[in-house]
RNA sequence: CGCGGGGUAGAGCAGCUGGUAGCUCGUCGGGCUCAUAACCCGGAGGUCGCAGGUUCAAAUCCUGUCCCCGCAA
């Protein structure tokens, strides 16, 4: 089957390298223009998806519009029967939509209805989710909201991060599509639409969700550290320095919100609004990460003290 | 040349209005203790990112260079 491919980040990569793996003639590659990367902004990144694609010596199109007609003619010209969409980042025109004769499908990291949006692994961590997931579906116009193909669920560790999470789905995204693909050329795919009652929404995320409020229950933090990780990470003051919280873990003793429990070489834990939170990695500004023991050496903190 | 912070003992920091470097932890040795991640005593460990310059003298001032990081993208 010709298939042509359309992502951008790490993510889309297992199921771009599936499709390859399972034998499909991929006709093409569409992600997002290089984009200046570095603190002088002097250097073009290659997106993961094109470095994948250039790796098989497939055509990549990096398109800065769809709806000028120029996509859709390379489109044309490349004739594919079916439009494989993960995390391309940018929603298609109805058009390009209608013009596969297998039509498009994505691959959405998560449960769907639930999370539809920019960033759903994030915000399944961020809201303490035990178990998420990745579904195939067929596209409309409507962001995410197309009828269910296939799904396949995953636990969420308590300790996991977005960045581990976001590897576990995007290879079982990339398996899960090969089976989908298979079975949509056999025909023997289901179609299931979506519950519009159970829609939860999963937008970009941003800095406002940094700050840290101590009042809230430790492991509610503890989750919003996990969420937002590596971007744009849980924030907070410590010792009057700024810095990101990287990694924690909850405990049970209490105290004061926002105070220091304990402040010494067997780590620093903080009281919250329900339990208290261990910070065992965090990173001053303009300072490397680091074990929150380390940070102490430097910064004298010690129990009963406000953060 | 987008803005800014920083590179000093294994780790985290101080010193930076110039005079060959200090703190906490770790580490090594010894002691105390039923015992200890606790306590006491003692020791080792740094050509202060690199290269020039100013000076009687530079970690400290000047110039260049490499690297790390935050913001912004």
């Amino acid at each position: 089957m010709r298939v042509l491919f359309m992502g951008t980040p790490d993510f889309a990569v297992p199921s771009l390298e599936a499709l390859i793996e399972a034998g499909h003639e991929i006709c093409g590659v569409f992600c997002q223009p290089d984009k200046p990367v570095g603190r002088h902004q002097n250097q073009l990144a290659f997106p993961p998806v094109k470095m994948c694609a250039v790796a098989h010596g497939i055509p990549v199109f990096q398109p800065v519009k769809l709806r000028d007609g120029t996509a859709l003619a390379q489109i044309q010209s490349l004739k594919p029967d079916l439009i494989v969409v993960a995390a391309y980042g940018r929603l298609l025109p109805k058009e390009i939509l209608e013009y596969p004769a297998m039509g498009c499908i994505n691959v959405h990291s998560s449960l769907l209805p639930q999370y539809r949006g920019a960033a759903p692994i994030n915000w399944a961590i961020l809201n303490g989710e035990k178990e998420t997931g990745v579904t195939i579906m067929h596209m409309v116009e409507a962001l995410d909201a197309g009828d269910i193909i296939a799904q396949a669920v995953t636990q969420i560790a308590s300790d996991e991060k977005a960045p581990e999470l976001t590897v576990r789905l995007a290879k079982l995204g990339g398996e899960l599509l090969a089976e989908t693909v298979e079975s949509l050329e056999a025909g023997s795919a289901g179609r299931i639409p979506q519950n519009d009652e159970q829609v939860t929404l999963a937008p970009m995320l941003s800095k406002e969700l940094s700050p840290m409020d101590f009042h809230k229950s430790a492991q509610s933090l503890h989750d919003q550290v996990r969420g937002l990780c590596p971007w744009p990470s849980a924030v907070t003051e410590i010792g009057g320095v700024r810095c990101k919280v990287l990694s924690t873990r909850v405990e049970n003793c209490s105290g004061q919100p926002g105070t220091v429990l304990q402040a010494d070489k067997k780590g620093l834990i903080v009281a919250c609004g329900q339990g208290a939170l261990r910070i065992l990695e965090l990173q001053p500004d303009g300072k490397k990460r680091m074990r929150g023991e380390d940070f102490l050496l430097g910064h004298p903190l010690k129990a009963g003290d406000p953060l």
